[in-house]
DNA sequence: TAGGCCATCTGGTCCT
DNA sequence: AGGACCAGATGGCCTA
């Protein structure tokens, strides 16, 4: 049944090959082959008949009728699956995981988890951006405060110890404090040919060790002083970015 | 060769 | 009734 597909398919979930519903499936299943029996079976039984055509013409139109409907479902459910494996396929270009002719692509259940933990990922970011961004305009607000109060008093000069240099230091810092598991994936040596492991994923993690950074995304790089920075927390485009940098390690 | 992953078929169930 | 969804079964391909 899968031999219509694994000669072109090349293990994709979702095949080029668009299966003509009514002759590349049929032609190659099971069900053909059951077809085949049963018009053999038919034709031998028709040698014999020779009268009660009419009735025997029912009972091959409801077959007929039957086989068709069972097309049309095997049809529209093959449909349903490719549709399914589109959106996998769409949920697999935004994942921050390496894509490319020559890495293996996520199974499903591994997008599945990776997504999991990438959302949760984001949204322990968010929060931390949220309380850092908070902290930052709280303070502001409570300098001007006190520099409207006490006019004599400056507000702190742009220097390394500005607010927007905590915040970054700070992101830098949850960058870095997470092993790397691309790291610790890619000690492996089939690390671009196999999709990471349900461990990788956190499937077993606990959800506070998940929520740090579940998919060690920002430890894969290192953050040297002074040095342009290419991780997803220094850059706007996270996916690609990690999707190269992915490869290439 | 075993195990993982996948596509497909199929029958059942639920919904419109 | 027809369609969507689901899960089990089956068989093929690939990798360790």
């Amino acid at each position: 049944m899968g031999s219509d597909c694994g000669s072109n398919c090349s293990r994709s979930s979702s095949p080029d090959l668009v299966v003509d519903d009514h002759a590349g499936s049929f032609f190659s299943n099971k069900m053909f082959q059951s077809y085949c029996q049963e018009n053999r079976e038919d034709s031998e039984a028709g040698q014999d008949r020779t009268v009660d055509g009419q009735s025997q013409a029912g009972t091959d139109l409801s077959k007929i009728d039957t086989q068709d409907l069972r097309l049309k479902v095997n049809s529209r459910e093959r449909k349903r699956m490719h549709d399914l494996n589109t959106a996998m396929d769409s949920l697999r270009e935004v994942m921050p995981y390496a894509h490319g002719p020559s890495v293996r692509k996520l199974s499903k259940i591994s997008t599945l988890m990776l997504a999991r933990n990438y959302i949760l990922m984001l949204s322990g970011s968010l929060d931390e951006m949220k309380k850092l961004v908070g902290d930052v305009y709280g303070g502001s607000a409570a300098a001007q405060s006190r520099t409207a109060a006490h006019p004599a008093i400056t507000p702190a000069a742009p220097t390394a110890h500005h607010p927007l240099h905590h915040l970054a230091h700070s992101l830098h810092s949850l960058a870095a404090s997470a092993p790397s598991a691309l790291q610790h994936h890619s000690s492996h040596a089939t690390a671009l040919h196999s999709p990471p492991s349900a461990g990788f994923l956190g499937f077993h993690a606990p959800v506070q060790s998940l929520m740090k950074d579940p998919l060690h995304l920002a430890g894969c790089y290192r953050h040297f002083p002074g040095m342009p920075c290419p991780c997803s927390l220094c850059q706007p485009l996270p996916t690609s970015t990690l999707h190269s940098l992915s490869l290439s390690k």
